[in-house]
DNA sequence: AAAGCGGGGCT
DNA sequence: AGCCCAGCTTT
């Protein structure tokens, strides 16, 4: 065998973090941690994936739950269509396959919300086919070891690295070999501070040669951010408060909100107001600014307290108490904890 | 091919 | 403030 995968297998059997995903061969529970790691990290992912486990311990648990039960346990883990994908997954995992997980690759890549990475994760951490993960760590790692100056998020570098990936597979042991290579990512070959005095492979590793690593991998596209405002009505009827769910395709889809204007600056004119909600008191709380990879958000909150509320369309009055129980955004929980809304 | 989608940690 | 993370779907 190559020098390359003999010397990650054996830093990887020394090594390596003990992941309750690694414990099993279950399918049903590598998909759901892969779902859930999907451009997040392992610290971050962890206790959602226990959580998971514990609420849904098969496919057939999941299944019955209902979407808004899932996108509750989701919250605040991000990528919302992560969550109702899975749950969608799941009710056809039941309905087409018995509830017996697929293991053709071709047949895991057609789920909804497997991609190619997740599909060759599966199959070769479930059952150990010879696919070949290619994941932010994998790229990060190989363009480093081989100083390639291709950019990863073009479509010739997909290709680039993805096959560099399928011919440096361990064929015998594809799942240990992917595992190993996302693991040196991780702890090792780092984006910023990489520890190459105790990589397994510095020693073939050609932009340590060059004291190039920080420059790999090359990326082309930078990140634009724009700024949105919005204006969150917090109704508090009595013990109850107003929330509607979010259905557009925008972010947080499928979760809940207090009903919103959006302006095009911070200005929300008097107008706007009456327009939606008519004759009402309105008192304006307080700015936050949240931010998310691609959007930085100005959300100003207004409280307005009456003592009966006529819904409109999509719109639920909730109970102050019951609110934990419904999948709402980052900022609005924080929001809601800094003034007690929980507990009103 | 490019844009859109969260939240948190690290530098 | 910018970058990155066990990426995928939609346009």
């Amino acid at each position: 065998m190559a020098y390359f995968s003999i010397s990650i297998h054996q830093w990887f059997r020394q090594s390596s973090r003990s992941l309750p995903w690694r414990k099993t061969n279950n399918s049903y529970k590598i998909w759901l941690s892969e779902i859930i790691l999907q451009q997040t990290r392992v610290d971050q992912g962890l206790n959602y994936y226990l959580k998971f486990v514990e609420n849904f311990p098969t496919v057939f648990d999941l299944a019955e739950a209902s979407e808004d039960q899932v996108l509750n346990l989701w919250q605040g883990l991000g990528y919302y269509s992560r969550a109702r994908n899975l749950h969608f997954t799941a009710k056809l995992i039941v309905d087409q396959y018995d509830g017996v997980f697929p293991t053709a690759y071709k047949d895991v890549l057609s789920l909804k919300g497997v991609g190619v990475y997740t599909a060759a994760a599966i199959c070769s951490f479930a059952s150990n086919l010879p696919y070949a993960v290619v994941d932010g760590n994998v790229y990060r790692v190989l363009a480093r070891y081989f100083a390639v100056d291709t950019p990863i998020d073009s479509t010739i570098g997909k290709k680039v690295f993805q096959d560099l990936a399928d011919e440096l597979l361990d064929r015998e042991q594809p799942g240990n070999h992917n595992q190993a290579l996302m693991e040196l990512g991780a702890l090792v070959c780092t984006p910023k501070s990489p520890d190459c005095e105790n990589c397994p492979v510095a020693l073939m590793c050609q932009s340590r040669k060059e004291g190039t690593q920080l420059s790999f991998p090359i990326k082309t596209k930078k990140i634009k951010v724009r700024k949105r405002y919005l204006h969150f009505f917090v109704f508090c009827v009595k013990d109850k408060v107003v929330l509607l769910k979010r259905d557009e395709n925008d972010i947080w889809k499928g979760l809940y909100q207090f009903p919103l204007i959006e302006t095009d600056s911070e200005i929300l004119s008097g107008d706007e107001v009456q327009n939606r909600f008519g004759d009402i008191t309105a008192i304006t709380d307080i700015t936050l600014k949240h931010q998310l990879t691609h959007q930085t958000l100005f959300a100003t909150f207004h409280r307005v307290f009456v003592d009966e509320y006529q819904t409109l369309k999509g719109e639920i009055l909730v109970k102050n108490i019951d609110l934990i129980d419904y999948g709402m955004p980052q900022l609005l929980i924080r929001y809601m904890e800094d003034r007690d809304i929980f507990t009103l």
